[in-house]
DNA sequence: CAATTATTTAACGTATACATTAAAAAATTC
DNA sequence: GAATTTTTTAATGTATACGTTAAATAATTG
């Protein structure tokens, strides 16, 4: 399972690309039971489609399935960004959120970009495992990793992402003091402007289907 | 994969049951390849989950998974509910909604709480896909079929859904006449009472887990 | 006898063999 | 020669065989 994983993640099966299970098993030296298995899962996580007799497709996204697959993110985000809030936690439990707003800025400054993506990483991830909500932290980390190229490749195109760190700082002081409904605002409009741009992006690139 | 989601729909194997894959083999008259292949798909849909060598758990939800499930079927549901409004559907491409609203009321009256809920999930489905997001659709068909036998266990035990009915009805004019904010509202509020139902209902008839 | 180690067991994970079937290719008919 | 039917091919879906390994049991040791 995390063999084919790797793999598409790695980009060797690029977008689109159609293959056997049998080149699959081959590829990555295992029979095809297990590339089988792994498949069916992946398949359900929308990774890529099992094509009876046509091969496995891996997914590429257009422009509205990222439109779709966002309007999710924010949603549910968003929601445990309110369910934070409400859980009134201390500054220590807090911590790892500030920490990962420092260091969007440190490498907003250092003009590191990739820095910043990881770090913008660890911040959503944070708030999302903060919500508490076992259900959302599973179908936010599967649409991350649907959306995980689109956002590699625009990550060079965008600005210096200034206003989003602005965003993270104002979520996180919603979260600290408990402001629920700020909290659920300020994170949906956040999600929705990454949105129009990611997808912008994606139209004035060229970028028809990733 | 439809022959084991079969059985546990029809309660065959009761939550929190364990069964090795050599005995679902064998009731389902399969070998185990087609088995195991099932359970990988059922598990990543939080049907239930392998445990080597301890046989696979049929999922049995406690009273905060059903918060969880509620908490998400609550936003994508509400969301889906505004994006149907954005639409601007005709009063022929909401039909359906209307219909079934008419047979919730008309089941009320008859005392059939059956046919009520095959009304409510129809209506439902209907608005998920009016709103015309695919990824929503997936999910909140997923979370369905987990909270399906919950949901089985208290019709029965709750009062009449008279004022459930008047939320749809609401929610129905707020679509026709395009009102997205109110239409997510009603429906946020609906699903949210409905929700803490569910949960009151399952903790007074002492179901610790369904 | 309690604790530890060795052995056995059985369920799983993977490989292979085979049956099924959709698609492609070849043969036939008009 | 185009259309239809038949045959062949190959990829999938399923069954079976086998190796691996976690758990259970038995044996050993102090």
């Amino acid at each position: 399972m995390d063999a084919l994983r790797a793999l598409i993640f790695a980009g060797e099966l690029p977008p689109g690309s159609d293959h056997l299970e049998s080149e699959l098993a081959e590829k990555l030296g295992m029979s095809r039971t297990p590339v089988r298995e792994a498949t069916l899962v992946l398949e359900s996580q929308g990774l890529l489609e099992v094509r009876p007799r046509k091969g496995v497709r891996i997914s590429a996204l257009s422009a509205d399935d990222m439109r779709e697959i966002y309007e999710v993110l924010t949603e549910l985000e968003s929601l445990a960004a309110s369910l934070a809030a409400e859980a009134r936690y201390s500054e220590q439990e807090l911590s790892r959120l500030k920490a990962a707003t420092v260091e969007m800025e440190a490498s907003v400054e250092a003009n590191d970009r990739e820095g910043w993506a990881r770090a913008d990483a660890a911040f959503h991830d944070e708030l999302v495992r903060l919500g508490g909500n076992k259900r959302i932290q599973t179908i936010v980390s599967n649409f991350n990793d649907q959306v995980r190229r689109a956002r590699a490749l625009t990550l060079h195109m965008r600005p210096m992402p200034r206003k989003s760190n602005e965003d993270h700082r104002a979520l996180y002081e919603a979260i600290a003091r408990g402001d629920s409904t700020d909290a659920r605002q300020i994170h949906w409009r956040h999600r929705t402007e990454a949105k129009d741009m990611l997808i912008n992006l994606l139209n004035q690139h060229g970028l028809r289907r990733v």
